[in-house]
DNA sequence: TACTGTAGATCAAACGTTTTCCCAAGCTTC
DNA sequence: GAAGCTTGGGAAAACGTTTGATCTACAGTA
């Protein structure tokens, strides 16, 4: 790597000479000027970030950015919210945890070391207590989560609205037999989301029926061919996601169960392209994840700036109805 | 921000000596070791990233990835093969560049102003004449472009020998009257795809038929309704990705012809989420895309230490058969 | 001649660390 | 009681820039 000090020497200038050229201040004769800029380019000369860094005192803002799997469609879109937000004022250090929640415990500890100036941390798994140490150092937001902490901003989904949205919906279409796919695992969203379809049952007087399930198609299909096999009555199914939703689809297709008209069928999360090619089209509770990403990121610069006004940032999502709940004979 | 200086201070030592405690070199004597941490820790304090990189000349590899955009699954895939090449060792610095062309000239060209030692680039749309400026200030890495540049590494996917392989399969499930939706565009892939699909074709003195498609389902879906309401005698599709294969199996549908029996369809990419979900599942042409990510990161590792023994990798996709392609009655 | 102005270039401090070298004091050891 | 160790600690250089202050010619002016 080439330094001021080569091209001030092959030009027998001194540096500042050299450091005003490449930065166009300062007056300096044209034929020094055009020489050091000759000597740059072909030494390929690239100033040393760290350096102008230190000697500025103003560095390109840094944040980063942790997710539990950045091909999962929430997470690209989320990402995409966050560099959005970005532009051209900020660096995204993209950290993919792999699922693995130790490497994720590691990013996110080692993430002040990077040079970053905050974090954005994807999932909701992370324990209370990395949280509030990270938050001792850097400014952190979290996702899905309220934390009592000075460092530490919030975006929510209302997941139990959705949830009470979705099964609602099917109420209204006529089901009456609404089985929920979902409420397991230790996430936080997930057990919302059966809460808010257990409000909707209980207030029209219909029993919750809850079968703990997978995240992915072919736990959604082993869960719905459960339910059917035990001989269940069941004309309606709201699931946690839209890739459990395609797996009961499955399922009950095996059955020759007709979707809508005998079992309607509601997902969450809108992955669109999932949604819209699978047959019939899949109803979903639409997060606005890009959105999300960007708001993220911007309350993360005003946290670094230090004016930490919101503490919680809660997002309310809405109902894309399409094919696979209406049915033909409403209510 | 709080300094050495300010805990030096607070702490009644010198500089020197709450930089070894924190480091855990050097002596110090158990009482002041506990104030310094105290202090430090109580002031939240972080060691300044640049100045350590610049005191230590070692600092942490970082480097940038360029993609179109990261909600496309194949980007997505690639972002998670490099950052798993990078594991601990490295920083990545994804940049989206939201498909504009403009943007993403501009992210290439300040990336070496950022501390960045390397840089990914994600698709094969930039400037000839950017990638040769560029890599003479740091290594580069590019996609299925070959360069004869000092600086840059290529990895390509053999494009033309997959749609040659696709191709060869219908025409061995019995097919004739094959068609390739694609070829159009700027873009050097699709061209291969198409030429690929012609060599196949021409070895078996099959006419071929190339109908320009944009990279969606709904241009997938448009032009095999073109085809079909053009009378054109079809019992073979070959597209250029599965999105578009999506969109012809939809208009195939429509006018109820059988897949495969009436027509076989082969898509390129293999987006598994979908190939599988769709009905009947479709074949298609695999890339190894996390793969290519991670080699491309190992590559750019080796290029940047100096030691650039290669300078293309090559790829080869592999044909996934599902049902889609599966005529009962073979040949 | 002496003064002023100015273009062109350099000096030196500063940014926040790390790290090598050095020093002082206290302790052994013969 | 001098020589040698050990322990705890500090001074200062170095990393590569940026930038305000300063210096040097030399031209123009009175």
């Amino acid at each position: 790597m080439s330094k001021l000090k080569d091209i001030a020497q092959l030009t027998k200038v001194s540096v500042s000479t050299v450091s005003k050229v490449l930065n166009g201040k300062g007056r300096v004769s044209e034929k020094k000027r055009k020489e050091i800029l000759r000597v740059a380019r072909q030494l390929g000369y690239t100033p040393n970030y760290h350096a102008r860094s230190m000697a500025r005192k103003t560095k390109i803002l840094t944040v980063g950015l942790i997710v539990p799997e950045i091909i999962n469609p929430f997470f690209a879109s989320l990402t995409r919210g966050v560099q959005k937000a970005c532009g051209e004022d900020a660096l995204v250090i993209l950290m993919d945890s792999f699922r693995n929640l130790e490497r994720e415990e590691k990013l996110i500890k080692n993430a002040r070391f990077f040079g970053i100036d905050g974090i954005i941390i994807g999932n909701s798994r992370v324990s209370d207590d990395l949280v509030e140490e990270i938050s001792g150092y850097i400014p952190v937001v979290v996702f899905d989560k309220f934390y009592e902490l000075d460092n530490v901003v919030s975006i929510v989904l209302d997941n139990r609205y959705g949830a009470y949205m979705a099964t609602r919906h099917l109420i209204e279409n006529g089901c009456r037999n609404i089985v929920h796919l979902g409420g397991t695992h230790e996430l936080y969203v997930s057990l919302e989301r059966a809460r808010g379809y257990e409000a909707a049952m209980n207030e029209v007087n219909l029993k919750p029926v809850v079968e703990p399930v997978g995240y992915n198609e072919s736990a959604g299909y082993e869960a719905m061919k459960r339910l059917l096999d035990s001989g269940f009555q069941i004309d309606g199914v709201f699931c946690m996601n839209d890739l459990v939703a395609i797996g009961a689809i499955r399922a009950l297709k095996e059955k020759s169960l007709r979707i809508p008209d005998d079992v309607a069928v509601v997902g969450f999360d809108d992955d669109e392209e999932l949604c819209e090619i699978i047959e019939p089209p899949l109803s979903s509770v639409h997060q606005p994840v890009e959105e999300m990403g960007e708001v993220a990121a911007k309350l993360l610069f005003e946290l670094i700036k230090g004016n930490s006004k919101i503490k919680r940032y809660v997002f309310t999502p809405r109902l894309v109805v399409r094919r696979s709940s209406l049915k033909k004979v409403k209510s």
